[in-house]
DNA sequence: AATATAATTGCATAATTATGCATTATTGTT
DNA sequence: AACAATAATGCATAATTATGCAATTATATT
């Protein structure tokens, strides 16, 4: 079981479940067949920026700005969760299956491209911010060979 | 110091500082004069929402449904914080000092009134939902006359 | 392939937060 | 005012979360 994969089955679960704790957090992935002490989950949760409150873990609508990694470290995360690619203006639509979203906004978040201002990501859909309609259509084009 | 006041004074401190902890949180009240324990802050920051992520404690754009409390209950809230009142469509607009308007948008949440369908309440300003153009002027008036 | 570098994870435990119970303060009633 | 009922608060401590350190695994470089 690969961290992202986790990840992702950690949002989806908070999606779903009223979460009050990182062990039973830790009970709802196992039954998943997933197992992970505490400790990861409070680095998960951290690097995911789930915040918690009175009634449990919730995660955020994320507002982000482009952080350090390439390009290339995207690819994989783009073509296996986005199934629906669309410029939109400035913008880039990206569209994934339910609860996948944030995670790939996270990782959008963390990719450097001039071409990418900042995301917004919800529950399965994400838009992205480019400087003009030109960069919105040409990281569109780019995303789509990927998950052609 | 009333409840009210100290919760106010959270808001605004939590706005403006990254507070990683209950204890610093009594540390930055007790430097505006306000002493609690660490146990009273559990239970403040419960009932106003406020979410504890990775880079500390952050508050909520909030949208609620209405409660229980009496109109009556509300006007000191109202009179003591609201500066400005505006009907707009089926809207009506308070506006706040920063900082104020989560506290005015919970208060608002515990009242039951057929006018109030719901609020959503940022850092100073607050939509109030009612049911039709009519309702949003009628209580645009009741709320104008509370603040004269 | 061998070595170096970075990422991931767990354990033990420190740090932080939540809560049962008792106490005090506030509000409402007769 | 006296009494009752409700709300607010603190103490002690249980429950939960975060973190230093070491070990392991994955990734990159020569």
């Amino acid at each position: 079981m690969k961290k992202i994969q986790r990840k992702t089955l950690i949002i989806d679960i908070i999606n779903h479940n009223q979460v009050f704790s990182q062990e039973q957090l830790a009970s709802l992935l196992l039954s998943e067949g997933v197992e992970v002490t505490q400790t990861t989950l409070s680095r998960d949760l951290a690097e995911l920026n789930i915040l918690k409150g009175s009634s449990g873990y919730v995660i955020q609508e994320q507002v982000a700005i482009t952080g350090s990694k390439n390009l290339n470290d995207i690819e994989k995360v783009i073509s296996q969760y986005v199934v629906y690619i669309s410029p939109a203006a400035s913008l880039v639509v990206l569209k994934t299956n339910p609860g996948h979203a944030q995670l790939v906004g996270f990782e959008l978040d963390s990719v450097k491209v001039n071409e990418i201002v900042g995301n917004v990501s919800g529950d399965d859909t994400i838009f992205i911010a480019t400087p003009s309609i030109q960069d919105a259509l040409a990281l569109s084009e780019l995303f789509k060979q990927w998950i052609h």
